[in-house]
DNA sequence: AACTGGCTCAACCGCGTTTCA
DNA sequence: TTGAAACGCGGTTGAGCCAGT
């Protein structure tokens, strides 16, 4: 289990990439798909390490990566997917199409990080710095408190997700086109991450390989716009995890998954409950009528009603849902939260460092009404363990 | 013009996980 | 079953840029 000795090779160039180098390295993939990256800088001509091909492919040369600033929306969606999540970089970029994970880390410590600081929340907890702003709205406090424990379900139900993932690419690899077989048998099972889809040889040309891909999976649906530059689930992408919903639902292994799911939410479901949160999120007695409480939740959402009456969402859904939230006026907890989202964190937030409380604290309460609307949304019924 | 400090982001490092022989 | 190799993730670094003095 040693560390990988790619990079310690001697003789190996670092540091910043030539154009020659993009150049010889984007015209490898094209012509040959990466491959196996440790042995792409030999057949490609390039005295780099793998990983540093790896690296460079992911995080700057690949077609579908979007460069530039970041729109407010996206900038929303970090905020609330980090206080969900965490550091899990990968995971979130999940959620931002044409992100890379690096692109969003560096963002977020650059940006981000320092704006919550501004608004007087801890950017690493997400709670109010000064708790005594908060200490006349208990629920708010707990709701926080209550935070880390949904971000330890969530990554529950993203590791969850992972192994169906896993275990789709396999189903799913008996009914593919060869060349997509390959792609996703060939790309690391990890829960959070797996290399670019590797191309057909015959793939003449990569950015059509990229648009296309989808379509020859036998999954038709284009969930491309899902499609994150890094990303571990949104590579393989919606596709295949809808794909193995679909495929699971009745099925013996998709169970397995089920089962272990419901163990963990409704252990987080007590645990919750016991947090004083049960009004804020729509938990009820059984999966089923939960999943109907949230069908009935989403009801503006089409797919995702329909998905939650199928008993489960595709991560699409999640997404969706995440955008939506900034944009759109539904207000699922009883303050409305929702209806304020778009000012609270974004554009409007460097006009509240002037220590007036009592903005500050709306601040605040705004923002944990956001993320509190969030995991309303996301939650449970949201996972395809229901 | 020269210096300084802050900021940005591409790239590296090291570790954990997964794959495979 | 085991261990080495390969891979991917998150944390960190440092070169380059820019604004302020």
């Amino acid at each position: 289990m040693g560390r990988s000795p790619c990079c310690d090779k001697v003789g190996l160039k670092k540091g910043p990439w030539t154009p020659e180098e993009d150049q010889k390295l984007l015209a490898y993939i094209e012509e040959h798909g990466h491959g196996s990256w440790r042995a792409l800088p030999a057949k490609a001509g390039l005295e780099r390490c793998g990983k540093s091909c790896r690296l460079r492919w992911t995080n700057y040369l690949r077609p579908d990566i979007k460069r530039g600033k970041f729109s407010m929306q996206e900038e929303q969606t970090i905020i609330q997917l980090h206080a969900l999540l965490g550091n899990r970089w990968s995971a979130i970029a999940t959620h931002l199409p044409k992100r890379t994970d690096n692109e969003i880390k560096n963002y977020w410590n650059t940006h981000l990080k320092k704006r919550l600081d501004k608004m007087g929340i801890d950017p690493v907890t997400h709670k109010p710095k000064n708790d005594a702003i908060l200490s006349t709205t208990e629920g708010h406090s707990k709701s926080a408190s209550n935070l880390s424990h949904m971000a330890q379900w969530e990554s529950a139900r993203l590791e969850a997700e992972a192994r169906l993932v896993r275990e789709s690419k396999l189903r799913t690899s008996h009914s593919s086109s060869p060349s997509l077989q390959h792609s996703l048998i060939g790309t690391s099972a990890s829960s959070s991450s797996s290399s670019a889809p590797l191309l057909p040889s015959s793939t003449p040309s990569l950015d059509h390989a990229w648009n296309n891909g989808c379509s020859t999976s036998t999954v038709a649906t284009r969930v491309s716009d899902l499609e994150s530059p890094t990303s571990t689930l949104s590579e393989n992408n919606a596709p295949p995890i809808m794909t193995s919903v679909i495929e699971f639902v009745g099925s013996s292994e998709r169970g397995t998954v089920k089962e272990e799911g419901e163990r963990e939410w409704n252990k987080g479901f007590h645990e919750y409950k016991d947090g004083g949160m049960e009004n804020s999120m729509p938990f009820t007695s059984s999966l089923h009528e939960l999943t109907v409480t949230m069908a009935t939740t989403w009801g503006s959402s089409t797919t995702s009603a329909h998905a939650h009456a199928h008993g489960h969402v595709s991560e699409e859904g999640f997404t969706n849902l995440l955008l939506n939230s900034n944009s759109d006026h539904r207000s699922l907890s009883p303050e409305g939260g929702a209806e304020s989202n778009n000012n609270c964190h974004g554009n409007g937030s460097d006009g509240h460092n002037n220590g007036n409380h009592n903005e500050l604290y709306e601040d605040n309460k705004i923002y944990w009404n956001n993320i509190l609307n969030l995991m309303n949304c996301s939650s449970p019924s949201d996972s395809p363990m229901f």
